[in-house]
DNA sequence: GATGAATGAGGGTTCATTCAT
DNA sequence: TATGAATGAACCCTCATTCAT
């Protein structure tokens, strides 16, 4: 049983810590003191354990990320319809654990720094690929192959765009409203059963 | 014939270079001096013309979004079905003066720093309102009253949601297809004519 | 007859507006925008009638002190007996012209810049001059000559103390206090008419 | 034995360097880079120790002010007659370590910035409210109830007016001169003994 | 492992001044 | 005579980072 020493525990508070102040800081760009003094440590201890402020950030978006296709992934990974698999996309994208305050300010964050960070671009880069990923597996199964990527697209905008609304208006819409309205405008695209004229 | 002075000019002019900027920096912050380098002029003008750095950035997400409200209404004002609306609203949300690489970045930028400034909020619950109220308008005459609410809230999202994938990845979708991409989805879901299964 | 120009009109309103400021800006450095603001001018026109900033301050300070001046020759130019004199000192320093709170507040900046400015250096020790001369005139034909310069400074010190109390607390003391203390004090010293054990 | 850390010795060697500052830059407003670089230190750390320039500025004359009346206090502590303690609060004020050059300039320095912070009008209302008090504890028990706020009022701004001719002039008069007028004046008003039509 | 001391780069802002009109 | 446009120097302050302890 390997010894698990003070530095991984330091890491995930500091980790903690960033999103927190991320999101209490109404998404301006987080400063150390205030991050460590959140975690109730010095400044120093970051340089310490990170390198830099640089990759603190870079570790706590690929905290983020991890956790979000964890989510997913415990979904799909159990699918056995191309319906459940799209369900299970969109229940793990919009799960409660994606959509607290302090993630999605985080997330938002994240977007739009982007393209200041070659590391942001990655971790960004490969979340979508994974669901871009999934999706297309369950909606090829559906639907003619030429529309696939579209509505692929089309859902994925949908998600995104449902968490900018979650970060500008927390009280709007909570996670089963955003689950629905996205199955709602997938389904009947990509369903026969949905058809309103059919009923 | 009031004269105009170089004023407006020059405020112009800024404005303009500190889109620029944003898109350029690849969304970080802009400084004064960088602005004032792309408009050819020195840093104490900024101060000069508007009072501060702040006042600058809400002035010119104000212009961003009397440009795109401008777009959209130009559309709807001359709309006569429910579809003619919807179709107006999606194709000035996604009109290609709004979805230039500047426009798309300054509009991540901008979403990213709503909850730190009031002003942002106002102006970015302004265009939200509008938008909502416009789609509403059409919508509640193709689908049962309690659906609409959703609806609505979906085909933002999704246009939204576009957005981010254009700052993200401008070379992955252009504007015909970002269009066909949302009015896809919309239309499957408020129009009975677009059921797969009854063609 | 000469015709007088705007020229020393304009020059007046500004060193006017000048005081006003110093007294309104509770005596932190006046701008150039302020005073002209106050002034209902352009910020340039002051250097078009003074050369700079500085000199504007120094014809400023030229005219407070004489003013000042002038009050105290206007009653010792009159006055018979050596307590005339003293009398009309005490009364031109301590003349309601120069108490009022704007005029003090002018006095007090203008004493804590004199290091800083070779004119204002020469400007205050004018004025020392003056009242010490006026003043020494008077005392030494009431006491002995080698107290004569103790007695003048002593006087000077007060008048100068009261105005320094004047500033910080305007309500607390008004002119004829003001007088009547530093009489009380010098004709106690100089006068064998005042002292109580003969009464 | 609390271990005094660095801190402390810091903030002495800033508060001395703002005061020698003030002096030797004329009563000009003193700079950050100036005081930092008496102190041998750099800028950054001024806002370490202290938060804010302003706050520097309050702790320095709280330092003056604190080590003024010290020295007063000292000398009224073991005055056991009115004419003691109207000596001890004389010498006190005009203490040699009151008078050096540097606490002049601070001094006036301190004065003409009284009306710009609420900090500084508290510290030199206490300074006052003391002396005033100390003196007229003293004075009445010499004169009657009604002049005696008159004179103590007198005694104080003959003191300040001394401070003022000081940091004018250094070479003028020296501590011993400043004393003796002081209480020439005041002992003539307030001892029967100094009558000299009684001598 | 953890901290406080100290720094230096860079930012926004103020302000007197110059110049063309 | 008077002004608005524009500048550049100087200032305070923030903040990530380094280093010795």
């Amino acid at each position: 049983m390997p010894k698990v020493g003070v530095g991984p525990i330091r890491r995930k508070e500091l980790i903690a810590a960033t999103i927190s102040i991320i999101h209490e800081s109404k998404l301006s760009d987080p400063t150390l003191a205030e991050i460590s003094a959140k975690a109730g440590l010095s400044t120093s201890i970051i340089n310490h354990y990170f390198q830099s402020k640089k990759k603190l950030l870079e570790h706590t978006m690929r905290e983020l990320a991890s956790s979000f296709i964890g989510e997913v992934t415990l979904g799909t990974s159990v699918a056995e319809t191309p319906t459940d698999r799209i369900n299970a996309v969109i229940d793990g994208n919009l799960a409660p654990s994606q959509c607290t305050p302090e993630a999605v300010s985080a997330w938002l964050w994240f977007w739009a720094r982007v393209p200041v960070s070659e590391e942001f671009a990655k971790i960004q880069h490969a979340c979508d690929r994974y669901i871009a990923k999934e999706l297309t597996i369950a909606v090829k199964e559906l639907i003619p192959a030429e529309d696939v990527d579209d509505v692929v697209e089309g859902i994925m905008a949908t998600m995104y765009g449902l968490y900018l609304r979650f970060a500008h208006d927390p009280k709007k819409i909570d996670v089963e409203t955003a689950r629905r309205i996205t199955k709602d405008l997938v389904f009947y695209r990509v369903n026969e059963n949905h058809c309103a004229s059919c009923d």
